[in-house]
DNA sequence: ATGGAGACTTAGCAGTCCGTGT
DNA sequence: ACACGGACTGCTAAGTCTCCAT
């Protein structure tokens, strides 16, 4: 297990000081890099590769985009390509009748394949297609509400249906049934509610009784979202400018430009589809002549906009004391008012109460729809959901979408915003039992793994040997969510950034090295994950998997699946056959809680300082950070602060000289005189010499605690996949006081683990 | 099976807050 | 008192996974 991550991600992308999205557009552009230098050569031609092969994809994405145009015709283009591909692959995909032995050194290339008839055909096909366009974000969707949502106010039916819902989801859940309960006596115990009084401000929720499978909640009332404040048009005196002179826009096209103004100085205006998907969507909010006018955004001055826009931000930086205070305390206000809602009986905080404002689209990495107008959304848009008859109040002259009371689901209130067509929610924070009981689910999940989690690995080791190539690429890709953490990987539309996980790495996205920087079968991982954050790895594995995924790779162009036969669907469907409620995700939750124990039990000395306890602390979350790869941009003022602190450094150096050169004075006079003050002084001045070298020590620790932190986010992975029990345990058992780990917000989200968790807690 | 909608978790960024050293 | 810089918070995009209709 211990080597099982013993890999790290020695090459970080440089490049990320500054912008990111800078650094991230060359890495898709240009493939920059320093750590390639050394095989520029070969990297020179790859690239142009990767060009021409992304441009092949797009224009797979073109061809199966106007194909939808026509249904039918599409789906017979469908079967057709279908069955090329089929016939394509045949000739080498199939493996069955060959299965790898242990010692095998056929040289790939020769080994010949052929079918079984054993195999069904179907089942062994490539999956091919994947990729979909979605629809055009619709701007209205027909409703859809759950059969049993009431349409009547009648108490009964609430309460009838509301058992229906239970049933159902008993139904269907029924052999999940309640299993986190079950483990190392940290299920939730059945106490009865205790001390009324200060429950308001600590809601003991882990102590009571869970809901029915599938209730969320019994009693829900709240007031309702807070809306974006209207738009306050430009002051006569703030022009804009088209082909340099001066025009007045209508409100509408005026706020939208504004938006556009604001962002002047952002990277995001210096990109091409930004400014295209603006410009396109700034029209739609013109008056007829102002679309007349204005065709050219490279004609349109901003700039008075801008500089009003930031006289206004200095002027609040140079607010009062007295303004600020007021400003401070008409927010609380609106907290106390619509932050907050009861939900069974008890008062619990609101994560976002606020709907989204208006503005442009910043769609991380390469987005399609960067720059498109997301537009206000209106009381009309939101569906609000509470309890029968508790309904808040629509602002004045204003009407709900609708109001529903739907208690299995956990939102307030939902609206569908206009560019991705997605559905935004109104939720609890974290504090709440509803985030917090899921949590805690998640974490016994994750232990439940841990137990079985040889096992597997067993199995999937087993399995590279198979002869199905769906289960070879089930198992490699399975290899790799557990080695890796990579997430699983799910396909993505057309109008997304492209970006991967492990069930959807295509081929050009590793590559395989029988020897590199002395080690055997590495293979070289430089994708773009989640929020197009880069994952690059140079991973040792064993012989089995460099020689399936050299056989996963034969024949196919760099844009094609690594894994043509798996998605995570089949992934996670398996999965669950071996473990119940087991997903994708459960590893990286796994793996990450399991790294942070090992990592706390090894490197936390009892007998050390509490600040040196805190420093192992952040080592082992740091470990854990990198695992998941969890980055942050180089904070801008890095370089200076650093500077800042070597200064320090060096300061204290020359203290130290300067006193350690007394020190000799000192000692020399003491030694010449023998006289008891000079001894005194002499020994007063050797403390203060080890008390500099205690604080340059200090210094030094801190600089490279921030040299290695600079571009790893440790709160991700603290908030999202360390059990909170381990750290509280751990502070318990150190004498740590909770505080130095865990921030006051951090410790209302993990309010449970601190309560239940003693020093004997184990992961 | 497949695809799409829905629900909920995970993610990095930007602006603000706040403590510290000068 | 003030400037600086790191910590914290809020925000919302981008994932995962389930459910349901076809």
């Amino acid at each position: 297990m211990q080597d099982h991550h013993s890999h790290k991600h020695k090459h970080k992308d440089k490049d990320r000081e500054k912008s990111k999205d800078k650094s991230r557009d060359k890495h898709k552009d240009k493939h920059k890099d320093k750590h390639r230098d050394k095989d520029k050569h070969k990297e020179k031609s790859k690239e142009k590769e990767r060009k021409h092969d992304k441009e092949e994809r797009k224009q797979g994405k073109e061809d199966r985009k106007q194909s939808k145009e026509d249904k039918k015709l599409d789906k017979e283009e469908k079967k057709k390509g279908k069955e090329k591909h089929k016939a394509e692959k045949a000739s080498y995909v199939e493996v069955k009748n060959e299965p790898l032995s242990e010692d095998d050194d056929i040289p790939l290339a020769t080994r010949s394949f052929s079918q079984t008839s054993q195999d069904s055909e179907d089942d062994d096909q490539p999956l091919a297609f994947r990729k979909k366009i979605k629809t055009e974000a619709k701007a209205e969707k027909p409703v859809k509400r759950k059969a049993e949502d009431m349409t009547s106010d009648n108490e009964d039916d609430y309460a009838a249906s509301n058992k229906k819902n239970k049933k159902i989801k008993e139904e269907k859940k029924a052999k999940a049934g309640k299993k986190p309960a079950a483990v190392n006596g940290a299920s939730p115990t059945k106490r009865v509610k205790k001390e009324k009084k200060e429950e308001e401000e600590t809601w003991k929720w882990w102590e009571e009784e869970k809901h029915e499978d599938g209730v969320k909640w019994k009693s829900l009332e709240h007031k309702g979202p807070v809306f974006a404040t209207d738009y306050e048009p430009l002051p006569g005196n703030v022009k804009f400018l088209y082909s340099g002179k001066e025009m007045k826009l209508a409100a509408a096209a005026e706020e939208v430009g504004s938006f556009y103004a604001a962002m002047l100085e952002h990277d995001y205006v210096t990109k091409d589809v930004f400014n295209k998907n603006f410009f396109k969507d700034w029209r739609k909010f013109m008056t007829h002549s102002e679309k007349e006018i204005i065709t050219d955004l490279k004609k349109c001055d901003f700039t008075h906009m801008l500089t009003y826009f930031k006289a206004k931000s200095e002027e609040k930086k140079n607010r009062t004391k007295e303004e600020k205070q007021q400003l401070k305390a008409e927010n609380e206000e609106t907290v106390k008012e619509y932050g907050w809602c009861i939900i069974d009986g008890h008062k619990q905080r609101i994560g976002n109460f606020k709907i989204e404002p208006p503005g442009l689209f910043r769609g991380r990495g390469d987005h399609p729809k960067m720059g498109m107008v997301k537009r206000r959304v209106m009381p009309e848009d939101v569906i609000i959901n509470c309890s029968k008859g508790t309904a808040p109040k629509p602002p004045a002259g204003h009407k709900w979408k609708e109001v529903r009371h739907d208690n299995t689901v956990t939102w307030l209130a939902s609206w569908t915003e206009n560019v991705q067509g997605q559905v935004k929610y109104i939720m609890l924070n974290s504090a709440s039992r509803l985030k917090g009981e899921k949590d805690w689910q998640k974490y016994e999940i994750a232990r439940q793994l841990k137990d079985s989690v040889e096992k597997i690995r067993e199995t999937y080791k087993e399995d590279w040997k198979s002869k199905e190539m769906k289960i070879r690429q089930r198992s490699v890709a399975l290899y790799f969510i557990d080695k890796l953490a990579l997430r699983a990987g799910n396909e993505k539309d057309e109008d997304q950034a492209d970006t991967v996980g492990a069930c959807s790495l295509r081929v050009e996205h590793i590559s395989l090295h029988e020897q590199k920087n002395g080690k055997q079968c590495v293979v070289v991982f430089d994708f773009l994950g989640k929020d197009s954050i880069r994952y690059y790895n140079e991973v040792p594995v064993e012989k089995r998997v460099f020689k399936n995924l050299q056989i996963f790779m034969e024949n196919k162009k760099p844009g094609d699946d690594l894994f043509d036969r798996l998605n995570t669907t089949i992934m996670n469907k398996h999965l669950n056959d071996l473990m119940e409620g087991l997903t994708a995700k459960v590893f990286r939750t796994f793996n990450a809680s399991n790294t942070l124990q090992e990592q706390l039990d090894s490197l936390t000395d009892p007998k050390s300082t509490v600040t040196e306890k805190i420093l192992a602390y952040n080592r082992a979350n740091r470990a854990v950070a990198i695992l998941c790869n969890h980055q942050r941009a180089v904070p801008k003022t890095f370089a200076k602060s650093m500077e800042n602190l070597q200064k320090k450094i060096d300061a204290k150096r020359d203290a130290i000289e300067d006193a350690e050169k007394s020190y000799k004075d000192l000692k020399k006079e003491a030694k010449r005189t023998g006289s008891a003050a000079s001894k005194i002084a002499a020994g007063k001045k050797e403390k203060q010499v080890e008390k500099l070298k205690e604080q340059l020590m200090k210094l030094e620790v801190q600089a490279t605690d921030r040299e290695e932190n600079k571009e790893i986010a440790l709160g991700t992975s603290k908030l999202n996949y360390l059990d909170p029990r381990i750290s509280v345990a751990w502070c318990k058992k150190n004498g740590v006081p909770i505080e130095k780990i865990y921030n006051k917000t951090q410790r209302d989200k993990f309010q449970w683990a601190i309560d239940m968790a003693g020093p004997e807690f184990v992961f």
